[in-house]
DNA sequence: ACGCCCTTGGTCTAGTTGCC
DNA sequence: GGCAACTAGACCAAGGGCGT
């Protein structure tokens, strides 16, 4: 029997499932010899020590299997109804913007470079479901690279036909502002303190072209972002905006994937979204602050405390 | 005319690319 | 996978438009 690869999906899931209730019956079973069973008597000492040296390994199991069930965006987008030419165009959406290809002796390497996992799983888990390959994730000095080889797989995605319907447009605009979006603020000194300017963006030193193409697409829906040019280079620059208004349409429609954070800079290592929410909350009063430092901590602090309700609440969810 | 604040664009460097 | 060269992804400050 050949199974497709919707149904592997679901079969890890199964198979996490059991290492779930495996662990649990074990953590349960070897507490119940430790505490109960033995409690009282002499070869407490021995059995003991032993048996508690496992307990780790159970609760490392029920994380990972955990891990692996969460990796929650593409079964989502199964359980909506998309279809694999749906994954096929989300595919392009991140390979044209966020994955480098590499070709030699008519070999064709397609990269993506992240240091955030989320994406990589994403783009695993895509890949896996259309053509059935694993692609291979290692790490590098700083950040882990995703790649495989494939030319028919590169053909078949560059041909593809891009209509949307109104749902997959959503997606694809999240999918590629999860992987070349960026959130950050302007922190200027004015004579009323220092004033924060949140800015929403993607990509950088992008040709004229491809930005054109990628604005019009955001643009239907609804997030109006500007195009500025890069005069270092030859035509090339990125899409940015500063109206709240366009900010508020992007989380309307989700905003990015959840669990992408920031590469790089002073927010690096913050979620995407919390930024994102927390501008929306900033957004209502207008503040000031005394120094840059002051501004910065507020905006880590409150993401962080963000970060640990969501991830909580992810726990809470199972 | 003044000053606030949005926009522009130059600069920096960590992350990415191309080659091995 | 490792490494050197290069550029993508911000960062930041000056310019200039606009309201008072």
């Amino acid at each position: 029997m050949k199974l497709n690869n919707v149904e592997k999906l679901n079969n890890i899931k199964i198979i996490n499932i059991f290492i779930i209730i495996g662990s649990i019956i074990s953590i349960l079973y070897i507490n119940y010899i430790c505490y109960w069973k033995y409690f009282g008597l002499d070869n407490i000492i021995i059995v003991k020590p032993i048996l508690i040296h496992y307990l780790p390994i159970n609760y490392i199991l029920i994380l990972i299997s955990f891990y692996n069930i969460s990796s929650s965006y593409v079964k989502k987008l199964l359980r909506k109804g998309f279809s694999i030419i749906d994954f096929k165009k989300l595919l392009f959406g991140i390979i044209d913007t966020s994955c480098s290809i590499y070709c030699k002796d008519n070999k064709y390497c397609i990269r993506l470079y992240s240091n955030d996992m989320t994406l990589h799983k994403i783009f695993s888990d895509m890949i896996y479901l259309v053509y059935g390959k694993k692609p291979m994730t290692f790490i590098t000095k700083n950040t882990y690279v995703t790649q495989l080889y494939g030319k028919n797989i590169l053909m078949d995605i560059k041909n593809i036909k891009l209509d949307f319907d109104s749902k997959l447009k959503i997606e694809f605009v999240r999918t590629i502002m999860s992987g070349e979006g960026w959130i950050t603020y302007s922190f200027v000194n004015s004579s009323l303190g220092f004033k924060i300017y949140p800015k929403l963006g993607f990509g950088s030193t992008i040709p004229y072209e491809k930005l054109s193409f990628y604005k019009n697409i955001i643009c239907e829906t609804g997030i109006n972002l500007n195009l500025k040019i890069d005069k270092r280079y030859e035509k090339r620059g990125y899409l940015v905006t500063n109206n709240i208004n366009d900010f508020k349409k992007f989380k309307e429609i989700g905003g990015f994937i959840e669990g992408i954070h920031i590469k790089k800079g002073i927010f690096k290592g913050i979620e995407k979204n919390s930024l994102l929410n927390l501008t929306l909350k900033l957004a209502k009063n207008s503040m000031n602050f005394s120094s840059k430092e002051e501004a910065l901590n507020l905006i880590k602090n409150s993401c962080i405390d963000n970060d640990l309700k969501v991830y909580l609440y992810r726990i809470m969810l199972g």
